[in-house]
Order: structure tokens, then C-alpha cells, then sequence
DNA sequence: TTGAAAGCGCTAACAT
DNA sequence: ATGTTAGCGCTTTCAA
């Protein structure tokens, strides 16, 4: 069954050798016009392509880049994901998705199966539970491209493309300040990522910017990334049993803020809080306490460190200094 | 960079032949138990794995399934994807995931690509735009294993993996009639799509079972799947602007539901309809104009789709007959 | 029980 | 301008 026509069987049926078949295929410019002409009329004619795996094993690369995202059911990731495919599909690569659902384990296995030469470079938003990241810097040694999106491992010296957290997390807070939120909670992510040091900055800064207190008890982490919802919910629930219960939260994630909606709606017996925080999902209008959101430049996001990656995979030479991107969000008010 | 260990790297620190090592890393029976500890025990010690590629080579196969859909981003098919990855994985399988954005051109060209040797099999959800299955049908009869699940080609001889979309159809609109509606319009996906066809006879049926008229002009369809904003916007401005305005509305999908509650945000004055629908999204019940939602069983239907592919890809014999599969829904009332 | 060698499909020196 | 050949990493007959 299935079984492909290989440059082999062209060159028998032109009485050609394999080498000029080859040739003529990749436009040599040794070949004679008129050869090239009879090859190429052919290979059209029977709808031939060459084998991508014969290719691999010969040139070594696989011409596809690996993707490790938490979950592809979540906007940010699956619009990133477009990004990355849009700027992939470009460039001849196939773009392989895996997903470790924030578990610490699945990262590890996902990381070195795809590394594992089946890939020429991998695109990275850390898990939530990741603390130990030697597994990143075993491949980062062997000289395996990489580059980071989203929640980053600052220590890896390589491309990162990032969203300006903090200022976007200071937008949101201002918002619910300058809405008379007097007690802002902070329903955060889990604190080795990245995304939560940075975001946490910008709820500080635009609470004390705005003549509130920062207070420690009105943060909340969710080291799991709200992958279980008891998680979020005991926040929430934690949070609304206080003498002093918060009349704003702040949530730092997509995910985090359905749990959140979910456990408020359960828990929050008459006026619920102002909620406002990332995301990139555009239900969040429709909700019924609605949010109002960070939205981070997901797809150009994607597009970006995709772009890196190929250009670290097709660079000739070790590249030198690296950069992080950083790209602005936009934030948008529901009423 | 990046110079992985070859077996051949192998044979020669251990003072063996490339077929010892070879035989002895797949346990193969001949190799004295001795020696096979000796590889064994230095293979782990320096983290070997062989090339995928060259085996791919080998044993002409990749060890890797395509999967094509319209969109990660949709909850129903990003936990299908789940299901799938989860046998997958188990199984020593990759998976492989294109979007084709419910555009014919795109699906085309992801299946040919991913069909040109690099995937052992296909599991595909049909676009909403495909009318001309000409390049599904080609690669069929190529011997590529395929296995369709959710919106499937009735003609095509192979495994299916569907939900019973008549009677959650029906149990929508049987709800919706129970709660007093008494004009219920219908937003249907696009007309080619099999989902539709099945969908839209369980509408019926519950209307007449229900002493309702089946009125065509209620029923709108949305060609590209609800792609473009436009399209749901428009088929729900068209109905409210009737002078029997509906009461109820059935909407046929997840994507459809949340151009629709825009749309309806926007263009009612006063009440809005009652909303049921095919959703697999957890934000459902949060939303204002809520819907009650019919839940497939994604990642089962994934699970079972990727487990009858993988029979097929490595069954030693043509498999005889097909059979379609079919896993009921489950209703959820949100009020 | 182990090794030598051919071959999977393709490319690229190196001939001619 | 075209052909011959070796080799990418692995498996597998065949021989020893």
C-alpha cells in the first residue's frame, strides 16, 4: 500500500541518472535546459514530490519546529500558535504542537521527544509547575535552537518574545483604582513563572501609584495555572471570606479568570468584585460579571518567535547576542 | 551544533558491530545477555536515542499521524486533540496538527502535505468550505490510511467517529419548545457539512414532535462555519428584524454561538431570545444571554478516532469493513 | 552469538 | 552536461 514514486523510478522511466534527476529537481544549474524541461514535465505529470524524510536523514533537519505550550485550548496560545504557523508555513517548516497542561513531567517528556532530531528547533512558554529547568538547558547546550514566548526562562541566553506585563498589568489595576476600587486582590499564576513576577510588579506599582496599600494576603498564586479549579476556587473563596473582602481583583491569566468567574458566581452572595485582567479571549464581553482585559499581541507574538527560531536554524553561524522582544498590549474596557 | 550519538558512535567505544548495538537496543533474542547489558547499560548512561528519521527511512514509516481541523482554538476540537494525543502518545505516535481555518484551499494543501510521506495516517474533520473532496478521495485510494471524526465524507470507505448530532439536536430544540418558545430559528453551519444535514433533521423533528412548524426561512446557514464575523451577524439581524421575530434559537455550533450572542447584544432591543446549541465550551454558563449546550464527548470521540486509525496503519491485512461509530451527547440546562 | 554488507531515497563530491 | 559513487543512521539478510 502507498507506495511513492521515488527519483529512482523517474530516472528509469527518462533513462536519466538519479544525480541529474536530482539536479534537474532542485534547478542545478548544470543541467540542460531542455532536461530540465523533460524532468520537470514529468515529475508534474506524475505529481511527484520528493521524500521529506530521505531528505531529513541526508541534510540532517527535519525542516519542522517543535511548539511546547500549556494548553492549546487557551486564546493566547491558540492565537500564538496561528502566528507560528502563519510564519512556518512560510518558510517550508512543519509546526509540531505538543502541550504539557502546566505539568512539570509532560514538559520534560515533550521537550526531549521532539528534540530527540525529530526537530530543528523548539518554541517555548514555560509550564506552570517548571522550577528545575535542566532538562531546557541540556538541549539549549547541544546547541538545539530555541526561543521563548510568553512565560520565559530569563537565565537561557537565546531569542525571548514577550508582552509588556508589567505595563499591562499596571493598566488593569489603574482601571479598577480609578473605578473607586479601594481593596485590589490579586489572583496570581505560579510564582517561578516568568509572567507572574512581572505582572506582580505592575499591580504594586499602579496600587501605590494610586494611593492604595500593597498588601501580601490579597495575592494569590495558583501554582498549578488553574489547571485544577479547586485551586482557584479556594483562592476565591479565601478571598471573599475576609473581614476586609477585595471590591476589585486583579486576575493575571486566561484561564485563571473562567475558574474565577465560576468560584465568584458560587461564592459571592450579592455584589461581586470588579474584575478586570489578561485576556485573550473574545467571550470575555459576553460575561456575566464581565471582565475587562489585558489583551496581549498574541498572534504577533507567534509570528515573531517563529521568525527568530528560523533564522537561529538557518543562521550559518553561531549568533551572537541575543535579544527579548517586547511587545505592547492593548486593554479593553467592558462595562 | 548539535551532532547527536549514532549507534555506529556506539559500536565503536564498545568495540562492536552497528548490528550488535542495533540488535541488542531492540532487545533482539540472538544477542547474548551479556553484551546486550553492556549496550543497554551504556546507551542509558549517555541518554541514546536513535534517529527517528533514519528509522522512519527504514521502515518507511514515521511514526507520526496528521491531524486536520478547522481550528485549535474551538473547545470541541481542542479536546478532541487531547484525546487523540493521549493514545497517540501511548502508542509511540506523533501528532501532527493543521488548522485549515474551514478554507477548502488550506485543507488541500495541508492534507497533500502532510500525506507526502511524512504521516502514517490522517485523521481528519472536514472544512466547512469543502464542497469537492477530490484530494481526500486521491490520497483514500492512495492506501493512506484515513479516519474521519465529527464533520465526516459519508462517501468515503473508511472509519468514522461522530456524535449522535440528530438526537442532541433534538434535545435542544425540544428544550427550548418546552420552555414556551414557539417560533425557534435555526443557525446552522454550512450546508455541505454532514454535522449540518444531521443536525438540522433533529431541529425538525423536535419542532414537529412538538406541535411547531418547520419554517425554512428560520433556518440560516453560515457558510464558512462562522469564519467571518459578517455572516452571523447578518443571519441574526435577518431574524430579529422579522415581523415574527424568534423566541428560541438553536445554534449548530460553539464558533456560531458566540457570533451569535454578539450579534444579539447588539441588535435586540429589549428581550433576547432564548439560546440552546452544540457547544463543548465551560464558559457557556457564564455567559449573559446564556445557553443551554448540547457537549459532545470530544475527547472521547478523539480517543476513539486515533485508536481505529492506528488499527488501520498497523493492521498487516486491508481492514474489511468499516464501521462508523457513534457517542451520544449530553444536555446541559444553564439558566 | 556476532559481523559484513546491502539498502531505504536523496544529495553532492568526483569522475567523465 | 551527465553519470558513478559514497554516505546520512538504521535494520536485516546472509555468512561466519
Amino acid at each position: 500500500m502507498f507506495k511513492p514514486t521515488t527519483i529512482k523510478d523517474i530516472a528509469k522511466a527518462l533513462n536519466l541518472s538519479t544525480s541529474t534527476v536530482s539536479r534537474a529537481l532542485r534547478g542545478g544549474y548544470e543541467i540542460s535546459e531542455e532536461t530540465k524541461r523533460i524532468v520537470l514535465d514529468y515529475a508534474e505529470k506524475i505529481n511527484f514530490t520528493r521524500n521529506p524524510i530521505a531528505l531529513s536523514l541526508k541534510e540532517r533537519r527535519s525542516y519542522s519546529i517543535g511548539v511546547v505550550v500549556c494548553e492549546v485550548a487557551n486564546p493566547f496560545f491558540s492565537q500564538a500558535i496561528n502566528g507560528i504557523e502563519s510564519i512556518a508555513y512560510n518558510k517550508g517548516y512543519h509546526v509540531i504542537i505538543s502541550q504539557t497542561h502546566d505539568k512539570y513531567s509532560r514538559e520534560v517528556i515533550n521537550t526531549e521527544h521532539l528534540a530527540n532530531r525529530s526537530v530543528d528547533g523548539l518554541l517555548i512558554s514555560m509550564s506552570a509547575e517548571t522550577k528545575d529547568y535542566a532538562h531546557i538547558e541540556k538541549l539549549h547546550k547541544q546547541g538545539l535552537p530555541i526561543v521563548f514566548f510568553d512565560r520565559i526562562l530569563k537565565d537561557i541566553d537565546t531569542y525571548k518574545v514577550i508582552s509588556n506585563n508589567f505595563q499591562g498589568a499596571y493598566n488593569a489595576t489603574e482601571f479598577l483604582a480609578k473605578q473607586g476600587c479601594k481593596n485590589i486582590a490579586h489572583i496570581a499564576n505560579a510564582k517561578q513563572l516568568s509572567i507572574t513576577e512581572d505582572r506582580k510588579k505592575g499591580y504594586e506599582k499602579a496600587l501605590l501609584d494610586n494611593g492604595l496599600e500593597v498588601d501580601d494576603s490579597m495575592i494569590k498564586y495558583c501554582e498549578h495555572g488553574g489547571d485544577n479549579k479547586e485551586e482557584v476556587e479556594s483562592a476565591i473563596e479565601d478571598l471573599l471570606n475576609r473581614e476586609n473582602k477585595p471590591d476589585g481583583i486583579f486576575v493575571a491569566s486566561d484561564r485563571l479568570s473562567i475558574g474565577c468567574l465560576t468560584a465568584i458566581k458560587k461564592h459571592s452572595h450579592g455584589v461581586s468584585p470588579l474584575i478586570a485582567g489578561f485576556s485573550n479571549s473574545d467571550v470575555v464581553s459576553l460575561l456575566k460579571p464581565s471582565i475587562s482585559s489585558v489583551m496581549q499581541p498574541a498572534f504577533e507574538m507567534g509570528r515573531k518567535a517563529a521568525e527568530l527560531l528560523i533564522d537561529i536554524i538557518e543562521s550559518k553561524y553561531p549568533i551572537e547576542n541575543f535579544e527579548t522582544f517586547v511587545l505592547e498590549t492593548e486593554f479593553k474596557i467592558n462595562e
